[in-house]
DNA sequence: CTCTGAGGCATAGTTAATCTATGCAAAGGA
DNA sequence: TCCTTTGCATAGATTAACTATGCCTCAGAG
């Protein structure tokens, strides 16, 4: 036993994943690696969001096709096979417009959520 | 033929139509029907939100079965016959913990997104 | 040297939520 | 009468996430 439960497990917002990867590689400037970015983005959040492989591997993926990001073989700090991923312009451009839809999805859900709360 | 497009089409965030349902109910105080849930959302977040019925009534469906709204025959403002919704106790305490839950995840995501960004 | 854990990539299969498309039915105005 | 609006509901497709698994390599412990 002794298993002290984790005060709340950690999650994901669905439809946020590509955000928070192309943000974290806005955020390092340089390349980084799946396992890297996985760790950022939980470390950064405090621990709150987790990324699992399974979701992570797709969806890094799916970036690549869509262009927003590019990958190529390296070697990781720890002198590991890793696949880099960088920043493509367009992923970049990219960004901007998914932080607009976000906050403005948000803004809606909060008129919403938030009757007439003043400042919180 | 005037159809002047929308601006932005109208979306979701995934994972949170349970909690507009809930909220929607709390803040109308007396039971409502499905199409006046929707169309209650739809305008209150200023038409960027949009419910498409395969989602609500599904979504109304877990919401019942879960305990937290309750369900009964009736009849609407314009005569119709109409399915509404009250919030039941269980379901009103519930909706605490989704915005708790909800601003949680919110926060560890604006924590990745926004780098240092002081008061916006 | 061998074993083991951590770092690292990747896919297959499942689950869950949403959307699209469709069908039914009654009310009320043209 | 016919058509639009109101109103409920499901079936099927799509999509993104999760679980579980497998493989490989480096480095340190034994």
């Amino acid at each position: 036993m002794a298993k002290a439960g984790q005060p709340k497990k950690s999650e994901m917002m669905p439809g946020t994943l590509e955000l928070l990867i192309l943000k974290t590689l806005e955020r390092h400037g340089e390349p980084l690696h799946g396992y890297g970015i996985a760790r950022h983005i939980q470390r950064v959040s405090d621990d709150v969001l987790q990324v699992e492989e399974g979701s992570l591997y797709p969806a890094l993926q799916r970036l690549s096709v869509k262009g927003w990001v590019k990958a190529e073989w390296g070697i990781s700090d720890n002198n590991r096979r890793a696949r880099l991923y960088r920043l493509t312009p367009a992923g970049r451009r990219r960004i901007a417009e998914q932080v607009a839809d976000f906050e403005r999805l948000l803004e809606a859900m909060m008129r919403v959520v938030r009757p007439a709360e003043g400042a919180s």
